[in-house]
DNA sequence: ATAAAACTTGGAGTTTACTCTAAGTCAAAC
DNA sequence: GTTTGACTTAGAGTAAACTCCAAGTTTTAT
């Protein structure tokens, strides 16, 4: 696949793709004969997931630790698997402050909801 | 209080303090005489709900907006529900995003464990 | 065959959200 | 009474994560 091609089908900037590969995001993209970028589906497997866990807000420093392991082989499987352990852990925990944050968004909305019944009975009162 | 209290309090950079105060992000705070901020009890309390809802993400121009229409008065409780309704549909479905990705972690972390496993039963064959 | 489109690289520029600096004021301690 | 420390402002600087640009291929279409 081409980096075009790439960039559609993940919804990523060709500048950004290009990006990932330059700081080691994503593994090494293999050229043709003329340095053209073709995506193999290992490649794309790697742009999607590391979108995935960007938008999850993992770290790009770890991302990139991770795809370094990876390419180390596998005597890192245990390192990477930490790693991975690590990390859903945090993640796992600011899910938890986003459901309080949540909570408290809902509990506001609900007053909210009730004053803007007191105005509009303020409202139909002035009215007659 | 003073700006170092608040800044001790909340666990936020005077500078950072300074800086929401002057983007709007929290309503602007009363000054003693000779010009030193005096936070009140409610600068208190926004300084806590804008930390509280930045951390979940949600973006410094829905808060400025937000503050604004709160200081704009009861005419504009109709808008703020509106507006954190909104917010709150959508880290509804950023949190639903992340679940998924944990869940993937979870089954990434999974096929690494076995694969510890795997390793170290090879390990111990070239011992005999 | 030549113009247009798609790609390459290295490096500069942008945006967001702070964070720091400089220059100055004021109150309190010694 | 002066120096130390906390505060003020306006504006410059920084880090992260892209995003854009320039100059140069190569491929595709006419």
């Amino acid at each position: 696949m081409t980096i075009t091609e790439v960039s559609e089908k993940y919804d990523v900037s060709q500048d950004t793709l290009r990006y990932y590969e330059r700081i080691g995001l994503i593994p090494r993209v293999n050229r043709n004969k003329s340095g053209v970028r073709n995506y193999t589906e290992e490649d794309c497997n790697w742009v999607e997931f590391i979108k995935c866990m960007r938008s999850a807000g993992l770290p790009i420093e770890v991302l990139i630790e991770y795809v370094g392991l990876f390419q180390k082989g596998d005597a890192t499987i245990g390192a990477r698997r930490e790693l991975l352990t690590e990390q859903r852990k945090q993640l796992a925990a600011k899910m938890e402050d986003m459901k309080k944050t949540l909570e408290r968004l809902d509990y506001k909305i609900e007053v909210y909801e009730q004053r803007v019944v007191v105005k509009e009975r303020e409202l139909k009162r002035s009215e007659d």
